[in-house]
DNA sequence: CTGAAAGCGCTTACAG
DNA sequence: CTGAAAGCGCTTACAG
C-alpha cells in the first residue's frame, strides 16, 4: 500500500542515468536529449518522486516560503489569509500561517526566531511587533508588519479607518438625529482610538450632542450595558457601535427598555457579519475588503523581498452598508 | 542594524572550538567541559545563533513539524486550531496550517504532495480526502483525516453529531409542540445528513407532525425562504435550523409574517455564535467544544506517528444551550 | 573531553 | 549531451 519516499537517486537508478541528470531534467535546465528526458520523467512519475524541499532549500538557500504571523485572531481572518496567500503564490512563494501570542515582546522574539530559522524567506506579521523587530532580523529575511492591524497610530491607517464614522454621524444628523452615543473598542487598539477621535470631532463640528463615549471590549455585553445605563429620557438617539456584535447588544438593550429600533434608537455596527441582513431590523454596518487587505499586505512583503518600493496611496478598503437599523428619529412627543 | 545569519561554524570560530562541539553543546549531548560549554553558549547568544532547520531536518530526517490542512473554513476555526496546536506542541511537534481548496481529488493530491515533500512528519486534515490518500502517502508520513469534519458517514461521528437534534425535538414536544420543520444543511455534509435522519426518526418515534425538511446552504437566506414559503396556518411550530445564521433567517421570516418568536415559532440554532445571547429573543443553540475537537484530532495524528492506538469512546463535544427562542406554543385560538 | 569526517538529498559549475 | 564532484549546515558515530 504505502509508498516509500523516492529520492532523485532512486529515479536515476530506475532511468539508468546519473543523479544529476534527474535534477537537470526536473528543473528543465541543462541540455538533455529528449529520450533521456522522457525516461527520467517516466521513472519519476512511476516512483511518485517529489524533491525533498529541505535538501533543495539547503542547497539553493531559497525556501520559496513566506510566513504569515497572526496574533489573536481578528474577526474571521479567513478572507484576509486567502488574499495574502493568493498574492504570495502569484509572486512564486508558498505561504504558511503561524499563530503567536503573548506580550508584544514575546511575539517579537518569536518572529525573530522564525526569521532566523532558515525556514522562511520573509515574514509578514498581522500582529503588532516592536519596531526593532524589523531591524533585528537577518539581512536577507525581510519582516513586514501589516499596517492594517497595527497598534501604532499611522496617519494613513487612522484616516482610512475612521472615515466611515464620519459618514455615519453626518448621515444620521441629516436624518434628524441630534443626540449620539459611541460604544468604543478598547483604547489599546489604534482603530478604536481613531474612531473615537473621529466620532468626537464630527459631533463637535456639526454642533450635535454626545451622551458620551463608553469604552467596551468588542462584546455584545458592552453594547447591552451601555444602553441599560442610559437615563430614561435618552431617546431619540443614534448609537455608533464598535462592531456588529456590540450593535446587537445595543439592540437587545433597547428592547429591554422598551425603546424601538430604529425609531427611538438608531444603531450602526462594523464588520458586516453574516447575520446583519437577517436581524430585525437589519443592521447598518461597515464592510471591509479583507481579501484585498491581505493582498496588499503580502505585496508589501514581496516588494521588500525584491527590494522594490511598495505601492502607495491606495483607495480605502471600507464601504458602508445602509440597512434598516438607521432611520429618522421617531416623534416621541406624539406618543401615547 | 541587520544581523547576518550565523551558522554553527561561526559560533565555533568565535568560541575557538570545533563545529561539532557547538552542535553537542546546543543539543545537550556528548561530554563537554563546563567551561567550553559556557564559551559556546555565550558565542551562540552573541551571534543570535539559531540552527538552520532545513539542514537539521535533512540530517536527522525529522522535521518536528506536522501540517494541519483545512478546506473551506469551518465557522471560526481559530479555537480548533489552537487546540490542535497545543496538542502538537505537547507532543514535541510544531504545527503549520495550510489551506487547500478545489475538488476532493485536487485536495487529496495536494495533501499527498505535502506528505512527500519531506517538510512534514505527519499531516492532519480537517477537510475530507479520498480514502486512498491515507494509503498513498509515504510509509513514514501518516495522513489522518479528522472524523469531526468527515464527509463520510462514520457511525461514531453520526451518533455524536445528531444527538442534540434528538434532544431538541424531545424537549420541544414536552413543551407542547406538535408541528416541526427542519431547515437542513446541504446533503454533501455528513453532519447535515445525520441530523436530518435524527430529526425524521425522532419526529416519527414521538408521533409528531413534520411540515417537511428543507435543504439549505447554511445561509440566513435559507432560513428566511423556508419560513416565507410556509402556509398561513403553519404556526404554532418548532423549527430546527442547521446553524445559528439559518435560525436568524427564520426569526426574520417569522417577523415578516407577523408570527411571534418563540410563541408562534420556536427555533433552535447550532454553533453558539457570539450574537446568540443578545438576539431578541436570545437563541437556543448547540455549543461545540472546538478546542477539544482540535486536540482530539491532533492526538490521533500523534498516535499514528508513535504507532500507538488512538484513544476511543470519548464523550460528545456538544452541549445544548437553552435560551429564549424555545418556549411552549402560544394559544392561537385565544387570539384577537 | 574534543575534533575530523561522513552523509542527509539536493543543485550546479565543470570536465569529459 | 552526460556524469563525477563539491557543498549547502547540520548531527553523530568514531578516533584520538
Amino acid at each position: 500500500m504505502h509508498a516509500p519516499r523516492a529520492t532523485s537517486r532512486d529515479v536515476a537508478r530506475l532511468a539508468g542515468v546519473a543523479q544529476s541528470t534527474v535534477s537537470y531534467v526536473l528543473a528543465g535546465k541543462g541540455s538533455i536529449s529528449p529520450e533521456t528526458r522522457e525516461r527520467v520523467r517516466q521513472a519519476a512519475e512511476q516512483l511518485h518522486y517529489q524533491p525533498n524541499l529541505a535538501a533543495r532549500a539547503m542547497r539553493t538557500r531559497r525556501t520559496g516560503r513566506v510566513a504569515a504571523v497572526m496574533g489573536l485572531p481578528t474577526y474571521n481572518p479567513a478572507a484576509m489569509l486567502a488574499g495574502a496567500s493568493a498574492a504570495a503564490q502569484g509572486a512564486g512563494y508558498l505561504m504558511d500561517v503561524l499563530h503567536v501570542d503573548g506580550s508584544i515582546e514575546t511575539r517579537s522574539e518569536r518572529v525573530l526566531e522564525l526569521a532566523r530559522s532558515g525556514q522562511f524567506e520573509g515574514v509578514l506579521s498581522f500582529t503588532p511587533l516592536q519596531p526593532a523587530a524589523e531591524d533585528l532580523a537577518p539581512t536577507d529575511v525581510p519582516v513586514v508588519v501589516s499596517e492594517t492591524f497595527d497598534d501604532e497610530m499611522h496617519a494613513a491607517g487612522e484616516l482610512v479607518d475612521a472615515s466611515p464614522v464620519v459618514a455615519f454621524v453626518e448621515h444620521l444628523a441629516a436624518l434628524g438625529h441630534a443626540r449620539f452615543l459611541h460604544v468604543a473598542g478598547p483604547s489599546q487598539y489604534a482603530s478604536a482610538v481613531a474612531r473615537r477621535i473621529a466620532y468626537l470631532a464630527t459631533v463637535e463640528r456639526l454642533g450635535l450632542t454626545s451622551l458620551g463615549v463608553v469604552e467596551g471590549d468588542w462584546s455584545g455585553q458592552a453594547g447591552l450595558d451601555a444602553i441599560l445605563s442610559l437615563p430614561e429620557d435618552a431617546p431619540p438617539l443614534a448609537v455608533i457601535a464598535s462592531n456588529d456584535l456590540v450593535a446587537v447588544g445595543v439592540m437587545r438593550g433597547a428592547a429591554q427598555r422598551g425603546w424601538s429600533v430604529p425609531g427611538d434608537v438608531s444603531v450602526t455596527g462594523w464588520d458586516n457579519a453574516d447575520v446583519g441582513p437577517y436581524l430585525t431590523p437589519s443592521l447598518t454596518t461597515v464592510d471591509t475588503d479583507r481579501a484585498e487587505a491581505g493582498r496588499r499586505a503580502m505585496r508589501q512583503l514581496v516588494a521588500a523581498l525584491r527590494q522594490e518600493a511598495a505601492p502607495h496611496g491606495l483607495p480605502p478598503l471600507t464601504t458602508i452598508v445602509w440597512r434598516e437599523s438607521t432611520a429618522p428619529p421617531a416623534d416621541r412627543t406624539a406618543r401615547p
